[in-house]
DNA sequence: CTGTTAGCGCTTTCAA
DNA sequence: TTGAAAGCGCTAACAG
């Protein structure tokens, strides 16, 4: 059914029908008119057809996040999509790994969040430039607004955790550092260990992926190391299952032996044997206030980066103690 | 850029730019003009404009998969993803949980991969009414095709597998039963046990939600029973972590106590402590099959329900050893 | 081999 | 308070 049908059936104009169902404000129709029309596109189960729609207004009512992994982008698509649906948008998620994901959107949204960097996937660059963008949970090129969280308040807060327990061999195993929030977890953990003058040592440092295969490789590096870490902090969840997997075999006990901590609070830390002690960030809101940033920007409202207020905070569980 | 603008670059009718362009193939151009076109278009960084072109063809060459939860779902949407991608479609991935998924969707995907069942959310029988649907991981409404694992043959690996084991009290931790999902490896379990003249017994079942608090409620109920279970099938891998969590938090220890075996073998699952045992499924392949359908639905041939072929199989790790 | 033309369904001035 | 008309950018007959 299209317009006119409905149109038709009210006995009125197209246009008429278009004013009343937009919720034209300043407009002025006969209330038994608007009756009528709100009427007939019920009868009728009218849906407006968004093609012909965003034709003519050239907006698609849509926005899109780039994710370079769902499981971990979880948290922050759902504040996202809360978000959205609220304006009155509709969120479409896309997962990296496209050949093309510009030729792929272009057109079908109005502006995307992006929360991969331009050092990861170059392409990403062009996107931000051929569309408004908005970079969450990584920062963009200059000019291109994001919103994060405080990455290095949360690599601080957890080698600060590890140092309060004692430990004075600590370890990192953080993404790769093409990843902007991975250096600013690197350098949260160099400032604090500067700051506590604990002993820097770059066999305990080491970058993979955000996910247990990369945790795995980065424990397996770290406690081969001579003298080895007692504390780790992983700069991920998943990570810190696969560092915790890797200790096991080694036969080495977490916490008895080592300590781990983790990044990003999320449903599964609570669960994982030990429980995993981790630093929360506020995912979902950062996932919102990207919303909020980028619908600003489609405004025409220029702010800049943005760091969401809620600060990482520490939440200890059983996978860390004092050091052996 | 619009086409005339290209067509003007290259100095020919903009007709001619869209069949240069569109690739179509029964046309008739001089090399010459068709190398001054898609010159003129890479020149001027031409991108068609999707909503004329949908308005148009009334196709907008993208779909949608519907998913309950992104986490479960993301070794289903990766394969999906690529499959679109390798057809010219774009696979958008909304989360379930909306308010108004039909207004959202319509008019800007051509069909829909439908990841939940009626049952669970009644309004998905009206998504799979208005526009072309095919299920995924569930059955759909008489009519409406599906794409499914053989869900009923991996419950009965699961509980074989306890029984070579020796285990004579075999409990199962289910998915909610509105998902018919949850249903089949329910049967699954039901007939392996009378198969092999295993003694059945409601207090050892249990259906919750298909993540970590679900596994948990449910290990924690079945471990209360008397005499209670020794070897647990627990249809998703997020429960059986889940479950194993709430073992541990009894002192019950995981095999040496009670066996757990797993479904869908997920990422984590190799990470866990013990590595999870797991009925493997071919969720990747399923993403895959389900858009074939889809696309196929879209030509007009009309499908019928499939099971994938890659038929379950199990995977041996440490969760599962002989019954104390 | 290339150009002309009509129109997809909607919104938005402008006129009545 | 309502209707008429133009046009968003593209494609697909059809004509030349």
């Amino acid at each position: 059914v299209r317009l006119r049908d409905v149109a038709a059936e009210a006995g009125v104009d197209a246009s008429v029908v278009s004013r009343v169902l937009s919720g034209d404000a300043r407009l002025s129709v006969r209330a038994e008119t608007r009756e009528r029309v709100l009427d007939a596109a019920t009868r009728l189960d009218y849906r407006p057809n968004a093609a012909a729609r965003t034709l003519k207004t050239t907006r698609t009512m849509a926005i899109g996040l780039l994710a370079p992994d769902v499981i971990n982008y979880a948290p922050i698509a759902k504040g996202a999509d809360e978000r959205a649906r609220e304006a009155g948008y509709t969120l479409f998620v896309a997962q990296d790994g496209a050949s093309d994901l510009l030729a792929g959107m272009h057109g079908r949204i109005d502006g995307v969040l992006i929360g991969i960097g331009i050092e990861e996937r170059p392409r990403v660059r062009d996107i931000s430039r051929a569309l408004p963008a908005v970079f969450v949970n990584r920062r963009g090129p200059a000019g291109v607004p994001s919103v994060t969280v405080d990455d290095e308040l949360g690599g601080t807060l957890a080698v600060r955790h590890l140092v309060d327990l004692g430990h004075r061999r600590i370890g990192h195993i953080g993404g790769p550092l093409e990843a902007d929030t991975a250096k600013r977890r690197l350098r949260g953990y160099l400032v604090a260990l500067a700051a506590t003058g604990r002993e820097m040592n770059s066999d305990w440092i080491f970058h993979a992926s955000f996910d247990e295969t990369g945790g795995h490789a980065g424990a397996a590096r770290l406690l081969a190391a001579d003298p080895r870490p007692t504390g780790i902090f992983v700069s991920n969840v998943r990570a810190a299952i696969g560092a915790m997997a890797a200790a096991r075999s080694l036969g080495v006990r977490v916490p008895d032996d080592v300590s781990i901590i983790g990044f990003d609070d999320t449903t599964f830390a609570a669960y994982l044997d030990p429980p995993l002690t981790t630093i929360r960030t506020a995912l979902a809101e950062m996932g919102r206030q990207a919303v909020d940033h980028l619908l600003a920007l489609l405004r025409g409202t220029e702010l800049g980066d943005v760091v969401v207020g809620a600060v990482p905070e520490l939440v200890v569980r059983a996978s860390t103690a004092p050091p052996p």
